[in-house]
RNA sequence: GUGCCCGUAGCUCAGCUGGAUAGAGCGUUUGACUACGAAUCAAAAGGCCGCAGGUUCGAAUCCUGCCGGGCACGCCA
């Protein structure tokens, strides 16, 4: 039960008795006003205007007079043609804060297991290729898409469908033949693999027999040819470890570790079916499933080598998935660049009669550009994500050592400042757009920052050490404008969440919490808790104490810590 | 060439599925630490919401056309 719908509810009922309109239809339209001193929710009255054949204002105006009072309300006003609604504060105040409290790191959440499954698949690194900056977007959004379903009461499953298979580890392999240096690659075995694959990439533009030669281990590897797939073996076992300690700084988790090797038993059994529904035609000597009808270029399942392609695992995988979990929402955090590809999957997938594929669902999100232009693994132009976790780490620990040289634990905070700034600066903006990646912009840690909620939750802490929440207190005594104001933002934390998960954007949780820090600050640097009279400083304790529950809640939704220090 | 996406303050971006005077952060200028942490707060300056039409009581938001940028378009993933 989320206590905001009591008020909501309320106002429904008492405007359906006065207004020719479904309780359903004045849901819809019931809005938030621009700003606070217009009230907490407002009803245009346009559509009555029409009905009534009156002035919206002079509409607005009756309906003010006739609404009857309420305890839940504090003044129902028209102004122009709204009619808006303010609460009682001390009532929204007393049932928000109560409930947060009670609630604790269940507040905002619905209930659980109402879902069914979502299947996310995300991050996806290409194993023969080092983790670039690139990567990081899928990896955080897919990890806060994980979190958010979650609390939204579906069971999720975190799929990380590594890139390891492919034409790519036929250039890896024929760039190591040719260049590789064995004991080069014992010490530094990423750095190593991404100087072949560099070089190859530089090397194949004068000479394209090396594209041959690339082909051709690939295929052998697909044949399960022992020296090749001992190389992949080789190949495989460094980056994977090496992502693996990526993804402990970043703090991500994954439920499956399923690459698409993980496929390779199961590709031919797709193809047959693909066959056998006489979908598949050969074309210019590969095989390919025409998609003439749907306006789209045809998808490849096999080429003129008799080599399997991407399309051709991410089908089996779709239909190994849905399988295994009947998924009820199956999400594909992967850049926009991919928009087509995906259409044409699912097309495929339509084709060969599979209903559920309308639950399968592309999140794209822009492209990451340095200096201007696409970050590009194979020219080299590459941003190394690790460097970048170490930099934003470093520079928390300078501002630890400058600010709060004492503070325990300096290590962990710094990564759960350092990293949570890389994460929200990420996360805080529609994921659709393209972003320049900007050294300053990720080494700013003031603004609109994961370290200003950070800090925000950090001050609630430390009061709280300085004087606990007491058991008794009385929340009615919460009614000057920055507790108002505190507590009227509090109260939208559950329909944020539901909105992020429709969407799919955890950009609009944290513009919130970005809204709850703020309004903390300011009611931080206007109402003393500490020194307040005893009855208002118990009330606003226990009002800091929801503040910092939901910042916690909501940093955890996007993966980014919550350190009591800083 | 065709299709999709983006265009809001000097910079980076919000703008809640069409509603009230278009909002933040950074940067600039000016104030506030012997009140709970100044990674903070308060204030000022800064806008033909790419351009032009259209729909509507009402458009940054929807439609059309142009301009500018990005991405994709058969043997990569």
């Amino acid at each position: 039960m989320i206590v905001m719908n009591i008020f909501k509810d309320q106002i429904i009922r008492l405007l359906s008795d006065l207004v020719p309109l479904e309780p359903e239809h004045i849901r819809q339209d019931l809005e938030a006003p621009p700003n606070l001193d217009m009230g907490n929710y407002a009803f245009p009255c346009f559509k009555l205007a029409k009905i009534n054949r009156a002035a919206p204002g002079k509409i607005a105006a009756q309906l003010a007079e006739r609404v009857p009072e309420d305890p839940l309300l504090e003044k129902v006003e028209a102004n122009g043609p709204y009619l808006n609604f303010f609460l009682n504060k001390a009532r929204l105040a007393q049932y928000i804060v109560e409930e947060v409290r009670q609630q604790k790191d269940d507040y905002g959440k619905s209930d659980a297991d109402q879902g069914g499954t979502v299947v996310i698949d995300f991050s996806a690194p290409n194993i023969a290729k080092p983790f670039g900056i690139g990567h990081l977007r899928s990896t955080i959004i897919g990890n806060s898409l994980y979190r958010i379903h979650k609390a939204l009461g579906y069971k999720c499953v975190g799929i990380n469908y590594i890139g390891d298979w492919g034409t790519q580890f036929g250039k890896l392999i024929a760039a190591y033949l040719h260049w590789g240096d064995e004991s080069l690659l014992a010490q530094d075995p990423i750095n190593h693999l991404y100087e072949l694959y560099v070089k190859f990439h530089r090397q194949a533009e004068s000479d394209p027999s090396l594209d041959d030669e690339a082909r051709n281990w690939f295929k052998k590897l697909e044949d399960r040819d022992p020296q090749a797939v001992d190389f992949w073996l080789r190949f495989r076992d460094i980056s994977l470890s090496e992502f693996k300690r990526v993804y402990a700084r970043l703090g991500v988790k994954f439920d499956y570790w399923h690459g698409e090797s993980f496929y390779n038993e199961m590709l031919d059994d797709t193809l047959e079916v693909v066959e056998e529904l006489g979908l598949l035609e050969q074309s210019q000597g590969a095989w390919i499933v025409s998609l003439e009808e749907e306006g789209m270029p045809p998808c490849l399942l096999r080429k003129q080598d008799g080599a399997t392609l991407y399309a051709t695992r991410d089908l089996t995988a779709a239909i190994y998935r849905h399988n295994t979990w009947q998924f009820t929402k199956a999400l594909y955090v992967v850049g926009v660049d991919q928009t087509l590809y995906f259409r044409q999957l699912f097309a495929v997938l339509k084709k060969m009669g599979m209903q559920w594929v309308g639950k399968c669902q592309h999140i794209p999100f822009g492209m990451i550009r340095f200096d201007g232009g696409k970050m590009s693994t194979r020219q080299g132009s590459l941003v190394f994500l690790d460097d970048v976790l170490s930099e934003a780490i470093g520079r928390a620990q300078e501002i630890i050592a400058e600010k709060n040289p004492a503070l325990p634990n300096r290590e962990e905070v710094a990564r759960q400042v350092g990293v949570g700034a890389l994460i929200f600066g990420d996360l805080s903006n529609d994921r659709i757009k393209d972003v320049d990646f900007n050294w300053d912009q990720v080494m700013d840690f003031s603004g609109e920052t994961a370290p200003y909620i950070q800090y925000a939750h950090a001050r609630i802490c430390s009061i709280l050490r300085k004087a606990p929440v007491e058991t008794e207190c009385n929340l009615s005594l919460l009614n000057n404008d920055p507790e108002y104001a505190l507590v009227s933002v509090l109260s939208k934390f559950p329909e944020t969440i539901v909105r992020a998960g429709e969407t799919c954007k955890p950009s609009f949780i944290a513009r919130y919490l970005i809204d709850v820090a703020k309004e903390f600050s300011r009611f931080y640097h206007q109402c003393p808790v500490l020194n307040a009279e005893p009855q208002v400083r118990g009330a606003r304790l226990a009002l800091i104490d929801a503040v910092r529950q939901v910042l916690a809640n909501g940093l955890d939704l996007l993966g980014i810590g919550t350190p009591e220090e800083m």
